[in-house]
DNA sequence: TAGATTGTTAATCGATTAACAATC
DNA sequence: TAGATTGTTAATCGATTAACAATC
Protein backbone atom coordinates (compact mmCIF):
# COMPACT_ATOMS: atom_id res chain seq x y z
CA UNK A 1 0.00 0.00 0.00
CA UNK A 2 3.03 2.18 0.73
CA UNK A 3 4.07 3.67 -2.37
CA UNK A 4 7.14 5.74 -1.30
CA UNK A 5 10.00 4.44 0.90
CA UNK A 6 11.15 8.14 1.03
CA UNK A 7 8.73 10.89 2.19
CA UNK A 8 10.47 14.22 2.41
CA UNK A 9 10.56 16.16 5.75
CA UNK A 10 8.16 18.87 4.74
CA UNK A 11 5.61 16.02 4.39
CA UNK A 12 6.66 15.04 7.13
CA UNK A 13 6.03 17.84 9.35
CA UNK A 14 2.14 18.51 7.98
CA UNK A 15 1.12 14.82 8.75
CA UNK A 16 0.35 15.55 12.84
CA UNK A 17 -1.99 18.41 11.31
CA UNK A 18 -3.68 15.89 9.21
CA UNK A 19 -3.88 13.48 11.52
CA UNK A 20 -5.20 15.90 14.55
CA UNK A 21 -8.08 17.06 11.50
CA UNK A 22 -8.71 13.74 10.54
CA UNK A 23 -9.64 12.53 14.03
CA UNK A 24 -12.25 15.68 14.47
CA UNK A 25 -13.59 15.05 11.35
CA UNK A 26 -14.39 11.43 12.75
CA UNK A 27 -15.60 12.62 15.24
CA UNK A 28 -18.17 14.63 13.85
CA UNK A 29 -18.95 11.91 11.92
CA UNK A 30 -17.74 12.44 8.73
CA UNK A 31 -16.84 9.36 6.77
CA UNK A 32 -15.14 10.88 3.50
CA UNK A 33 -14.25 14.48 2.34
CA UNK A 34 -12.83 16.01 -0.86
CA UNK A 35 -9.40 17.62 -1.49
CA UNK A 36 -11.19 21.23 -2.17
CA UNK A 37 -12.87 20.88 1.20
CA UNK A 38 -10.75 19.83 3.07
CA UNK A 39 -7.66 22.34 1.73
CA UNK A 40 -10.88 25.07 2.43
CA UNK A 41 -11.09 24.31 5.90
CA UNK A 42 -7.16 23.43 6.49
CA UNK A 43 -5.88 26.65 4.67
CA UNK A 44 -3.82 24.69 2.34
CA UNK A 45 -3.94 24.41 -1.60
CA UNK A 46 -6.09 21.13 -2.73
CA UNK A 47 -2.77 20.43 -5.06
CA UNK A 48 -0.90 20.35 -2.09
CA UNK A 49 -3.15 17.94 0.17
CA UNK A 50 -3.50 15.33 -3.13
CA UNK A 51 0.10 15.33 -3.72
CA UNK A 52 0.49 14.87 0.55
CA UNK A 53 -1.53 12.11 0.59
CA UNK A 54 -0.60 10.25 -2.41
CA UNK A 55 2.78 9.83 -0.65
CA UNK A 56 1.45 7.10 0.77
CA UNK A 57 -1.44 6.76 -2.09
CA UNK A 58 -4.75 4.50 -2.13
CA UNK A 59 -6.89 6.46 0.02
CA UNK A 60 -9.15 8.39 -2.50
CA UNK A 61 -11.46 7.77 -4.73
CA UNK A 62 -12.49 9.34 -7.69
CA UNK A 63 -15.79 11.30 -8.33
CA UNK A 64 -16.01 10.76 -4.45
CA UNK A 65 -12.78 12.05 -2.19
CA UNK A 66 -10.91 10.31 0.78
CA UNK A 67 -11.60 8.05 3.40
CA UNK A 68 -11.77 9.66 6.88
CA UNK A 69 -11.03 6.78 8.93
CA UNK A 70 -8.64 4.34 6.61
CA UNK A 71 -6.42 7.58 5.64
CA UNK A 72 -6.56 8.41 9.57
CA UNK A 73 -5.07 5.29 10.34
CA UNK A 74 -2.38 5.31 7.50
CA UNK A 75 -1.28 8.14 9.05
CA UNK A 76 -1.16 6.85 12.36
CA UNK A 77 0.78 4.38 10.99
CA UNK A 78 3.07 5.84 8.63
CA UNK A 79 4.10 8.55 12.25
CA UNK A 80 4.40 4.93 14.31
CA UNK A 81 2.07 6.34 17.00
CA UNK A 82 1.13 2.52 18.31
CA UNK A 83 5.25 1.65 18.27
CA UNK A 84 6.09 3.43 21.39
CA UNK A 85 9.79 4.76 22.11
CA UNK A 86 11.24 4.76 25.49
CA UNK A 87 12.32 8.26 26.24
CA UNK A 88 14.09 10.10 29.31
CA UNK A 89 14.05 13.20 30.54
CA UNK A 90 17.35 15.06 31.46
CA UNK A 91 16.80 18.50 33.48
CA UNK A 92 13.34 19.00 35.78
CA UNK A 93 13.56 22.69 35.17
CA UNK A 94 10.14 24.63 34.58
CA UNK A 95 10.08 23.64 31.57
CA UNK A 96 11.12 20.35 31.91
CA UNK A 97 8.40 19.75 34.30
CA UNK A 98 5.85 21.41 32.32
CA UNK A 99 6.46 18.86 29.48
CA UNK A 100 6.52 15.76 32.13
CA UNK A 101 3.53 16.99 33.78
CA UNK A 102 1.84 17.80 30.58
CA UNK A 103 2.27 15.74 27.58
CA UNK A 104 0.27 12.68 26.62
CA UNK A 105 3.45 10.66 25.47
CA UNK A 106 1.28 7.44 25.12
CA UNK A 107 -0.75 9.02 22.93
CA UNK A 108 2.52 10.66 20.35
CA UNK A 109 4.40 7.73 20.02
CA UNK A 110 6.81 7.79 23.04
CA UNK A 111 7.00 6.50 26.40
CA UNK A 112 8.55 8.25 29.42
CA UNK A 113 10.03 6.26 31.55
CA UNK A 114 12.46 8.66 33.56
CA UNK A 115 13.82 11.84 35.05
CA UNK A 116 16.97 13.13 35.87
CA UNK A 117 18.57 16.32 37.72
CA UNK A 118 21.76 17.34 39.26
CA UNK A 119 19.67 19.52 41.99
CA UNK A 120 19.93 17.90 45.24
CA UNK A 121 16.00 19.31 45.64
CA UNK A 122 14.66 18.05 43.22
CA UNK A 123 16.34 14.25 43.21
CA UNK A 124 13.75 11.88 44.28
CA UNK A 125 10.43 14.36 44.58
CA UNK A 126 7.81 12.83 42.12
CA UNK A 127 6.73 14.32 39.00
CA UNK A 128 3.85 12.78 36.86
CA UNK A 129 4.37 9.61 38.89
CA UNK A 130 8.19 9.02 38.27
CA UNK A 131 10.89 10.16 40.84
CA UNK A 132 13.26 12.36 39.95
CA UNK A 133 16.90 10.05 39.82
CA UNK A 134 20.60 11.77 40.11
CA UNK A 135 21.82 12.87 36.71
CA UNK A 136 25.36 10.30 37.93
CA UNK A 137 23.19 7.37 37.69
CA UNK A 138 22.44 8.12 33.52
CA UNK A 139 24.99 5.05 33.07
CA UNK A 140 23.52 2.94 35.36
CA UNK A 141 19.83 3.54 34.53
CA UNK A 142 20.80 4.12 30.10
CA UNK A 143 22.57 0.39 30.16
CA UNK A 144 19.73 -1.51 31.42
CA UNK A 145 17.14 0.26 30.11
CA UNK A 146 18.25 1.37 26.85
CA UNK A 147 16.61 4.15 25.91
CA UNK A 148 16.70 5.07 22.64
CA UNK A 149 15.43 8.84 22.98
CA UNK A 150 15.85 11.97 25.44
CA UNK A 151 13.95 15.12 26.30
CA UNK A 152 16.84 17.45 26.67
CA UNK A 153 15.47 20.42 29.03
CA UNK A 154 19.23 21.16 30.75
CA UNK A 155 20.49 25.11 30.52
CA UNK A 156 22.74 25.34 27.47
CA UNK A 157 25.98 24.43 29.07
CA UNK A 158 25.04 21.63 30.21
CA UNK A 159 23.69 20.26 27.03
CA UNK A 160 27.41 19.38 25.00
CA UNK A 161 28.81 16.83 28.23
CA UNK A 162 25.09 15.03 28.78
CA UNK A 163 25.10 14.57 24.97
CA UNK A 164 27.79 13.05 24.92
CA UNK A 165 27.41 10.73 27.49
CA UNK A 166 24.00 9.95 26.08
CA UNK A 167 24.96 9.00 22.84
CA UNK A 168 27.65 7.07 24.31
CA UNK A 169 25.23 5.40 25.73
CA UNK A 170 23.53 4.69 22.43
CA UNK A 171 20.88 7.43 22.95
CA UNK A 172 19.80 8.65 18.58
CA UNK A 173 17.21 10.57 19.14
CA UNK A 174 17.06 14.11 21.24
CA UNK A 175 14.06 16.67 22.07
CA UNK A 176 16.06 19.80 22.08
CA UNK A 177 14.94 22.52 24.31
CA UNK A 178 18.35 24.17 24.48
CA UNK A 179 20.55 25.76 22.05
CA UNK A 180 23.40 23.31 21.51
CA UNK A 181 23.23 22.02 17.96
CA UNK A 182 23.11 18.20 18.05
CA UNK A 183 23.06 17.26 14.72
CA UNK A 184 25.67 19.23 13.89
CA UNK A 185 28.13 17.99 17.17
CA UNK A 186 26.97 14.22 16.70
CA UNK A 187 26.12 13.63 13.07
CA UNK A 188 24.50 9.97 13.94
CA UNK A 189 21.44 11.25 15.69
CA UNK A 190 18.08 12.81 15.38
CA UNK A 191 17.17 15.61 16.67
CA UNK A 192 14.17 17.81 16.72
CA UNK A 193 14.89 21.23 18.17
CA UNK A 194 12.26 23.61 20.22
CA UNK A 195 13.55 26.74 20.51
CA UNK A 196 11.27 29.19 22.36
CA UNK A 197 13.10 31.93 22.43
CA UNK A 198 14.23 31.61 18.41
CA UNK A 199 10.62 31.53 17.82
CA UNK A 200 9.79 34.43 20.43
CA UNK A 201 12.16 36.59 18.67
CA UNK A 202 10.57 35.69 15.39
CA UNK A 203 7.19 36.86 16.72
CA UNK A 204 8.74 40.38 17.95
CA UNK A 205 9.95 40.71 14.58
CA UNK A 206 7.31 40.58 12.42
CA UNK A 207 5.04 42.62 15.01
CA UNK A 208 7.45 45.62 14.52
CA UNK A 209 7.24 45.03 10.68
CA UNK A 210 5.81 48.10 9.37
CA UNK A 211 4.09 46.37 6.88
CA UNK A 212 3.46 42.61 6.12
CA UNK B 1 22.65 50.72 5.70
CA UNK B 2 19.04 48.65 5.27
CA UNK B 3 19.74 47.48 1.62
CA UNK B 4 16.59 45.08 1.31
CA UNK B 5 13.29 46.52 3.43
CA UNK B 6 11.86 42.93 2.83
CA UNK B 7 13.60 40.30 4.16
CA UNK B 8 12.39 36.86 3.49
CA UNK B 9 11.27 34.03 6.48
CA UNK B 10 13.30 32.08 6.32
CA UNK B 11 16.39 34.48 6.14
CA UNK B 12 14.92 36.10 9.71
CA UNK B 13 14.25 32.94 11.60
CA UNK B 14 17.97 31.98 11.44
CA UNK B 15 18.66 35.23 12.71
CA UNK B 16 18.20 34.70 16.64
CA UNK B 17 20.92 32.06 15.71
CA UNK B 18 23.63 34.12 14.50
CA UNK B 19 23.12 36.47 16.69
CA UNK B 20 23.77 34.15 19.55
CA UNK B 21 26.70 32.92 17.86
CA UNK B 22 27.84 36.58 17.25
CA UNK B 23 27.18 37.16 21.10
CA UNK B 24 29.33 34.06 22.00
CA UNK B 25 31.87 34.92 19.47
CA UNK B 26 32.00 38.68 21.22
CA UNK B 27 32.59 37.18 24.58
CA UNK B 28 35.81 35.08 23.57
CA UNK B 29 36.80 38.12 21.89
CA UNK B 30 36.54 37.58 18.59
CA UNK B 31 36.37 40.88 16.72
CA UNK B 32 36.27 39.71 13.57
CA UNK B 33 35.57 36.40 11.40
CA UNK B 34 35.25 35.16 7.63
CA UNK B 35 31.76 33.57 6.32
CA UNK B 36 34.36 30.41 5.74
CA UNK B 37 35.04 30.05 9.19
CA UNK B 38 31.50 31.04 10.84
CA UNK B 39 30.27 28.13 8.14
CA UNK B 40 32.33 25.80 9.45
CA UNK B 41 31.03 26.45 12.85
CA UNK B 42 27.42 26.75 12.83
CA UNK B 43 27.63 23.78 9.69
CA UNK B 44 25.92 26.30 7.14
CA UNK B 45 27.43 27.02 3.90
CA UNK B 46 29.64 30.09 3.38
CA UNK B 47 27.20 31.11 0.61
CA UNK B 48 24.17 31.02 2.59
CA UNK B 49 25.72 33.04 5.39
CA UNK B 50 26.65 35.68 2.70
CA UNK B 51 23.69 35.66 0.95
CA UNK B 52 21.44 35.96 4.34
CA UNK B 53 24.13 38.93 6.02
CA UNK B 54 23.64 40.62 2.94
CA UNK B 55 20.11 41.56 3.36
CA UNK B 56 21.03 44.41 5.71
CA UNK B 57 24.87 44.59 3.95
CA UNK B 58 27.44 46.48 4.81
CA UNK B 59 29.49 44.49 7.71
CA UNK B 60 31.78 42.32 5.77
CA UNK B 61 35.33 43.47 4.26
CA UNK B 62 36.75 41.89 1.21
CA UNK B 63 39.79 39.95 2.19
CA UNK B 64 39.11 40.51 5.81
CA UNK B 65 35.68 39.32 7.12
CA UNK B 66 32.86 40.38 8.92
CA UNK B 67 33.17 42.47 11.77
CA UNK B 68 31.74 40.70 14.72
CA UNK B 69 30.10 43.68 16.92
CA UNK B 70 28.79 46.16 14.43
CA UNK B 71 27.18 42.88 13.18
CA UNK B 72 25.54 41.55 16.26
CA UNK B 73 24.32 45.31 17.53
CA UNK B 74 22.62 45.06 13.64
CA UNK B 75 20.69 41.86 13.88
CA UNK B 76 19.78 43.24 17.75
CA UNK B 77 18.30 46.34 15.39
CA UNK B 78 16.73 44.31 13.11
CA UNK B 79 14.87 41.79 15.07
CA UNK B 80 13.85 45.00 17.57
CA UNK B 81 15.41 43.30 20.64
CA UNK B 82 15.62 47.03 22.51
CA UNK B 83 11.98 48.03 21.74
CA UNK B 84 9.79 46.02 23.68
CA UNK B 85 6.36 45.08 22.71
CA UNK B 86 4.05 44.71 25.61
CA UNK B 87 2.34 40.59 26.04
CA UNK B 88 0.04 39.10 27.73
CA UNK B 89 -0.29 35.53 28.73
CA UNK B 90 -3.49 33.79 29.30
CA UNK B 91 -3.66 30.12 30.33
CA UNK B 92 -1.34 29.42 33.36
CA UNK B 93 -1.37 26.09 33.28
CA UNK B 94 1.88 23.97 33.31
CA UNK B 95 3.29 25.50 30.06
CA UNK B 96 2.06 28.82 30.85
CA UNK B 97 3.60 28.90 33.67
CA UNK B 98 7.24 27.63 32.93
CA UNK B 99 6.85 30.03 30.29
CA UNK B 100 5.93 32.54 32.60
CA UNK B 101 9.23 31.87 35.23
CA UNK B 102 11.41 31.29 32.77
CA UNK B 103 11.76 33.37 29.66
CA UNK B 104 13.57 36.30 29.82
CA UNK B 105 11.11 38.34 27.83
CA UNK B 106 13.19 41.81 28.18
CA UNK B 107 15.95 39.95 26.51
CA UNK B 108 14.05 38.90 23.43
CA UNK B 109 12.19 42.41 22.49
CA UNK B 110 9.50 41.61 24.69
CA UNK B 111 7.58 42.70 27.96
CA UNK B 112 4.95 40.54 29.80
CA UNK B 113 2.71 42.54 31.29
CA UNK B 114 0.15 40.23 32.92
CA UNK B 115 -1.27 36.85 32.98
CA UNK B 116 -4.87 35.47 32.94
CA UNK B 117 -6.58 32.16 33.55
CA UNK B 118 -10.14 31.14 34.59
CA UNK B 119 -9.00 28.42 37.85
CA UNK B 120 -10.60 30.02 40.91
CA UNK B 121 -6.98 28.03 42.22
CA UNK B 122 -4.88 30.13 40.09
CA UNK B 123 -6.32 33.75 40.34
CA UNK B 124 -4.91 35.95 42.75
CA UNK B 125 -1.95 33.87 43.03
CA UNK B 126 1.88 35.28 42.09
CA UNK B 127 3.89 34.04 39.03
CA UNK B 128 7.06 35.84 38.43
CA UNK B 129 6.02 39.39 39.89
CA UNK B 130 3.18 39.11 38.23
CA UNK B 131 -0.70 38.32 40.29
CA UNK B 132 -2.99 36.20 38.30
CA UNK B 133 -6.39 37.81 36.69
CA UNK B 134 -9.59 36.53 35.94
CA UNK B 135 -10.37 35.88 32.30
CA UNK B 136 -13.17 38.14 32.53
CA UNK B 137 -10.98 41.01 33.33
CA UNK B 138 -9.69 40.33 29.93
CA UNK B 139 -11.35 42.88 28.49
CA UNK B 140 -11.04 45.88 30.92
CA UNK B 141 -7.54 45.64 31.19
CA UNK B 142 -6.67 45.68 27.32
CA UNK B 143 -8.99 48.71 26.56
CA UNK B 144 -6.30 50.28 29.33
CA UNK B 145 -3.12 49.04 28.24
CA UNK B 146 -3.65 48.21 24.79
CA UNK B 147 -0.88 45.36 24.63
CA UNK B 148 -0.40 43.99 21.11
CA UNK B 149 0.52 40.78 21.49
CA UNK B 150 -0.61 37.64 23.46
CA UNK B 151 1.04 34.42 24.55
CA UNK B 152 -2.05 31.39 24.11
CA UNK B 153 -1.54 28.73 26.50
CA UNK B 154 -5.09 27.69 27.15
CA UNK B 155 -6.54 24.31 26.42
CA UNK B 156 -7.42 23.88 22.54
CA UNK B 157 -11.05 24.37 22.85
CA UNK B 158 -10.75 27.49 24.64
CA UNK B 159 -8.67 29.36 22.06
CA UNK B 160 -11.43 30.16 19.06
CA UNK B 161 -13.21 32.58 22.15
CA UNK B 162 -9.95 33.93 23.45
CA UNK B 163 -8.41 34.57 20.14
CA UNK B 164 -11.70 36.54 18.78
CA UNK B 165 -11.84 38.53 22.01
CA UNK B 166 -8.26 39.33 21.39
CA UNK B 167 -8.21 40.29 17.84
CA UNK B 168 -11.99 42.60 18.60
CA UNK B 169 -9.52 44.15 21.46
CA UNK B 170 -6.51 44.79 18.92
CA UNK B 171 -4.13 42.25 20.12
CA UNK B 172 -2.63 41.24 16.69
CA UNK B 173 0.34 38.97 17.56
CA UNK B 174 0.22 35.40 19.30
CA UNK B 175 2.84 33.41 19.99
CA UNK B 176 0.22 30.26 19.98
CA UNK B 177 1.08 26.92 21.99
CA UNK B 178 -2.60 25.69 20.75
CA UNK B 179 -3.57 23.66 17.68
CA UNK B 180 -6.02 26.22 16.96
CA UNK B 181 -4.91 28.00 13.76
CA UNK B 182 -4.89 31.44 14.24
CA UNK B 183 -3.41 32.85 11.35
CA UNK B 184 -6.07 31.38 9.10
CA UNK B 185 -8.83 32.02 10.88
CA UNK B 186 -7.79 35.25 11.24
CA UNK B 187 -5.70 36.96 8.49
CA UNK B 188 -4.38 40.32 9.74
CA UNK B 189 -3.00 38.51 12.52
CA UNK B 190 0.82 37.91 13.05
CA UNK B 191 1.39 34.18 14.56
CA UNK B 192 3.95 32.23 15.94
CA UNK B 193 2.75 28.51 16.40
CA UNK B 194 4.82 26.38 19.12
CA UNK B 195 3.29 22.91 18.35
CA UNK B 196 5.29 20.92 20.85
CA UNK B 197 3.11 17.72 20.14
CA UNK B 198 3.86 17.85 16.58
CA UNK B 199 6.80 18.37 17.26
CA UNK B 200 7.53 15.59 19.03
CA UNK B 201 5.47 13.11 16.82
CA UNK B 202 8.00 14.22 13.98
CA UNK B 203 10.83 12.94 16.07
CA UNK B 204 9.18 9.81 17.18
CA UNK B 205 8.65 8.84 13.12
CA UNK B 206 12.39 9.67 12.18
CA UNK B 207 13.55 7.32 14.71
CA UNK B 208 11.36 4.71 13.49
CA UNK B 209 12.49 5.11 10.00
CA UNK B 210 14.70 2.22 8.78
CA UNK B 211 18.01 4.79 7.53
CA UNK B 212 17.78 8.38 7.47
C1' DT C 1 51.23 43.89 -5.06
C1' DA C 2 49.38 39.23 -3.83
C1' DG C 3 46.17 36.83 -1.13
C1' DA C 4 41.91 36.59 0.91
C1' DT C 5 37.25 37.16 1.11
C1' DT C 6 33.26 39.61 0.13
C1' DG C 7 29.06 40.97 -2.77
C1' DT C 8 26.41 39.47 -6.39
C1' DT C 9 24.96 37.03 -10.36
C1' DA C 10 23.94 32.58 -12.30
C1' DA C 11 22.89 27.60 -11.72
C1' DT C 12 20.77 24.17 -9.15
C1' DC C 13 17.68 22.07 -6.34
C1' DG C 14 13.41 21.08 -4.15
C1' DA C 15 8.87 22.18 -2.94
C1' DT C 16 4.51 24.04 -4.25
C1' DT C 17 0.99 24.93 -7.53
C1' DA C 18 -1.45 24.22 -11.84
C1' DA C 19 -3.35 21.41 -15.28
C1' DC C 20 -5.59 17.62 -17.04
C1' DA C 21 -6.20 12.80 -18.33
C1' DA C 22 -7.85 8.79 -15.86
C1' DT C 23 -11.62 6.89 -13.52
C1' DC C 24 -15.01 6.26 -9.94
C1' DT D 1 -23.75 8.36 -18.90
C1' DA D 2 -22.42 12.88 -16.77
C1' DG D 3 -20.26 15.03 -12.99
C1' DA D 4 -16.91 15.04 -9.68
C1' DT D 5 -12.57 14.32 -8.02
C1' DT D 6 -8.42 11.89 -7.82
C1' DG D 7 -3.51 10.67 -9.30
C1' DT D 8 0.15 12.38 -11.75
C1' DT D 9 2.80 15.05 -14.86
C1' DA D 10 4.37 19.60 -16.03
C1' DA D 11 5.12 24.54 -14.79
C1' DT D 12 6.26 27.74 -11.43
C1' DC D 13 8.25 29.61 -7.62
C1' DG D 14 11.57 30.41 -4.12
C1' DA D 15 15.47 29.16 -1.59
C1' DT D 16 20.05 27.33 -1.53
C1' DT D 17 24.45 26.64 -3.55
C1' DA D 18 28.15 27.63 -6.78
C1' DA D 19 31.02 30.68 -9.21
C1' DC D 20 33.64 34.58 -9.88
C1' DA D 21 34.54 39.46 -10.57
C1' DA D 22 35.20 43.29 -7.40
C1' DT D 23 37.97 45.02 -3.83
C1' DC D 24 40.01 45.38 0.66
Amino acid sequence: MVKKTDISLPVIRRLPRYYRFLRDLMQEGVTHISSADLSRQMGLTASQIRQDLNCFGGFGQQGYGYQVEPLYREIGRILGVQRRTEVILIGVGHVGHAIARQMDFTRLGMRLTALFDVSPALIGTQVGGLTIRPETELEAFCLEKKPKAALLCVPDRAAPDIVERLTVLGVTGFWNFTHYDIAHHHPGTVAENVHLEDSLMVLSYRLKQPRR
